[in-house]
DNA sequence: GTCTTTGTCAACCGAGAGGTTGAGTACGAG
DNA sequence: CTCGTACTCAACCTCTCGGTTGACAAAGAC
């Protein structure tokens, strides 16, 4: 089932009706049939959605007479911001780098390390 | 193959070994050959993932002799942010509101809306 | 008690993902 | 031109995913 929890929760969110459950549950918490209502699956696709975005840690059920209200764990975004904005900013910063390596460099190349056009 | 841009990057990032990609490319670009040595899978392998990756807008490749460099667009990240932020916050703000609400709430629940036990 | 609502579990199915091997392409080196 | 290197394409295989139907559990409503 994928077991670390950074795919798990990738993978929850790279389906489009799963992003649209997580959608609909900012707005606020709902039960199974609710959320089903705007899909044209049956009430066992959707549950089974939930259940991945559980064991994803993005949702939460609790138990209330037959109900069972579905509630946004918000707080698990954060494991992939984290994860997202480590190498974004590590990209960006090698191509600053790059940049001035660029911009320092008069005619002469240097040796390059590797990977290099110095076009004519 | 997953139609929509943020489908497509989720999924992509949904494996660890793309993930693993994705973290070497932050460093410097790369040929698929080196990209592919950390790991015990074929080289085809690697080259489907760079495939995933490329069709999410993570990566690029260019032609350079016969190596094939591969670079990451990080910009593309820019995507799920926004996306991950919108429905955090969202959650966060909900979540603050009822804080408030049950903070006014001295004694008496006045007529709750929906889910609700409020016994005898 | 029986009936209805709400939801889950199990088994099945078709499509796609991730891996393999094998052949083919593109290019520089000799 | 021939050879080796770097890589991709095609076919195949297995396993997972998203969907279905059908049966079941749990808890009010009657």
């Amino acid at each position: 089932m994928a077991a670390d929890p950074l795919s798990r929760v990738f993978s929850a969110l790279a389906d489009p009706t799963r992003r649209d459950i997580v959608a609909r549950l900012a707005v606020g918490d709902a039960t199974v049939n609710e959320l089903a209502a705007p899909y044209d699956v049956t009430v066992q696709a959707v549950s089974k959605h939930l259940k991945v975005l559980e064991d994803a840690g993005l949702v939460s059920r609790s138990r209330e007479a037959q109900r069972r209200p579905v509630h946004l764990e918000a707080n698990v975004f954060d494991l992939m911001t984290k994860w997202i904005e480590r190498y974004r900013r590590q990209a960006e910063e090698r191509y600053r780098r790059l940049d001035d390596v660029l911009r320092s460099m008069p005619d002469e190349p240097p040796a390059p390390t590797r990977q290099e056009g110095t076009p004519s």
